[in-house]
DNA sequence: CCATTGTAGGACGTTTTATGTCCCGGGCAT
DNA sequence: ATGCCCGGGACATAAAACGTCCTACAATGG
């Protein structure tokens, strides 16, 4: 039923604009029984001209009726406006989510991917795929592309595929080797993302826990200078968020710092980061490449998460404002919409 | 399932047209392994400018790659497709068997519509929807319309709506009254359809089995001759189809006249003529109005009928060779198939 | 009864998009 | 080496979409 849309999605990007245009058109003049062209036009936020195409158009095809008076719906057009209802739920209950989303935390792009990577692997390939695609979608000639660890940005490789428009990307991590396994970390997943595009990649080799004198001598070494320079001068960062607690644990965090972190409140990480409810830095992994700062010149910042569990991680990370572009599931969307709310 | 898609259909009537073209675009690849624009443009009958432009639109989505060497499928490509199978096998059944009718009978176009008349009002209800989509389609400014009776006429009557394109058209009876209840009568229907579409309307007010004598002061009379001139200069006929030996008892013909109508084969029965199954005329009600030689001038011949009871009669009537439109139902269509050979 | 407001639809120039038609440099197999 | 087919760039043209304005007409409220 739903993999219908999601197969049209996949075939016909933009059908779903169109129904949806077509939709609340038809939407809007039944329940305004009799409306004019112009008043429509701006109460849908659309030109006059556009409108009129499609008015038009959904004339031609007998959905709706107009004389000088002005233009009502037909029966066919009510009648079908009843059928599409579960259909437009279905189909733009997500939809929908992304604009919510959007606006709340000043997104300019989110996309959902139905399901919850918590209990379906399948959500979480999905989510992968919708990843690459934002990811492709943004990517240009010769783009430094800096990536993170994590199992989240390990699907989106998978999901890469060659392409001339990213011959010449070259694919970094973003920091340091944030000490996961070794198919998740950041240096893997950059590499996977080059091989996969056809494009070149840098590893950072800086292991985490590294005394002071052996860090100071270790961002010395010209290298690493390098790809520092080239990881801070990216035009796109993709990244996971993941639940501060979590990656703590998986970073063998030691407990002194677990326990500030959670005195300080911290509950997503990002990037080596962590955030409190706020969306403020609570802490910072001590390792080079990306700093949050860095950021701002970022053109496109895509974050990817999904699963119900990481909503509330995703909104701290969102509420900090640095995302541009932001990939997530339905589960995780609507934890993310109730702690819209809460932390305003 | 299958009413989403047609659901869309109604809404975005193109889109079928669309998916098949980016499917087959997709098959033709996946088939060919590696394959170059201008093979698959001749392949699949496409100017290479046009393939070409889908084919970039693809690679954007990812759905294939491209190098020097040619194009071949991606594997979000290949999954899709696989994914594709039910639906394009739902969604295009249809289109299938209408594009095999339209072949098998000449006939420019055939509109099928899902189910069985004979088993569901809603099919028939759909059947009604179709024709007045059809009709409307085919209708220009000023035209005269001529329409018969029937339950399946009674719908396309209630499915048109206002519209401004038919403001001008005149609305008449193909042929005399032909002795069925009176909501069903052509006389009724071309004056619903009148009212419907804001056009005008004849009738022609001629009883069934006349003397000789009364038929031929009947069709002196100027007002009759004026109606019965419009009729055969009219531009598109409206027809339904009907079993000959149900439309005989309908009409309460004569044992005589039964007998050897079933003499004759006589297997279909439209406009008053009955065809056995080679599509030769067995015999004709004796009635005023568009004659069989008329229909060679007459633009547009839309044809409706639905029910697997009526597949067979549907097959005479094609097998004529008179129709440029039909719309029919899936039952009917699959009836209709199986007499392709048969009769051939 | 009339003025005002809102309506559809026609018209037209402009912009954007789609399309047909070449051409070029590059692999690849002969 | 050579010829063939490949993707992709280029460009003129046809077609569609669009913004904008105008006109005649219906409805509504005074």
């Amino acid at each position: 039923m739903r993999e219908i849309l999601d197969i049209q999605k996949q075939l016909m990007p933009d059908l779903m604009d169109i129904m949806k245009k077509r939709y609340s058109i038809l939407q809007h003049i039944l329940v305004s029984g009799v409306v004019g062209r112009r008043t429509l036009a701006s109460s849908l936020d659309m030109t006059e001209r556009v409108l009129r195409g499609e008015v038009d158009f959904l004339k031609e095809l007998g959905l709706l009726e107009s004389d000088a008076s002005g233009m009502k719906i037909s029966e066919s057009g009510r009648q079908l406006l009843e059928d599409m209802q579960p259909i437009i739920k279905m189909a733009f209950g997500l939809t929908d989510l992304e604009d919510s989303i959007a606006k709340a935390f000043h997104i300019s792009n989110v996309i959902i991917v139905p399901g919850d990577s918590d209990t379906s692997v399948f959500t979480k390939k999905e989510l992968g795929r919708a990843g690459a695609a934002a990811l492709r979608k943004y990517i240009a000639k010769d783009d430094i592309i800096a990536v993170t660890g994590g199992s989240t940005m390990a699907q989106i490789a998978n999901n890469l595929a060659l392409s001339s428009s990213m011959k010449g990307s070259l694919f970094v991590p973003a920091r340091g080797g944030l000490g996961e396994s070794v198919d998740m970390q950041a240096n893997t997943i950059a590499s996977i993302m080059a091989k996969k595009t056809g494009g070149k990649y840098r590893l950072l080799h800086v292991p985490d826990h590294l005394g002071e004198e052996a860090y100071q001598s270790l961002i010395q070494d010209p290298q690493i200078q390098e790809v520092v320079n080239a990881v801070r001068s990216c035009r796109i960062v993709v990244h996971g968020i993941g639940d501060a607690m979590v990656m703590a644990r998986r970073r063998k965090v030691d407990s002194d710092t677990t326990g500030s972190l959670r005195a300080d409140g911290a509950l997503a990480e990002a990037l080596g980061y962590y955030f409190d409810r706020q969306g403020n830095v609570v802490h910072k992994m001590p390792t080079v490449g990306l700093r949050l700062e860095d950021l701002q010149r970022v053109e496109v910042v895509i974050g990817v998460a999904g699963g119900k569990s990481k909503g509330e991680a995703i909104a701290s990370v969102l509420r900090h404002g640095q995302e541009d572009v932001l990939v997530t599931d339905e589960a995780a969307a609507l934890e993310i919409m109730k702690h819209v709310q809460v932390g305003s």
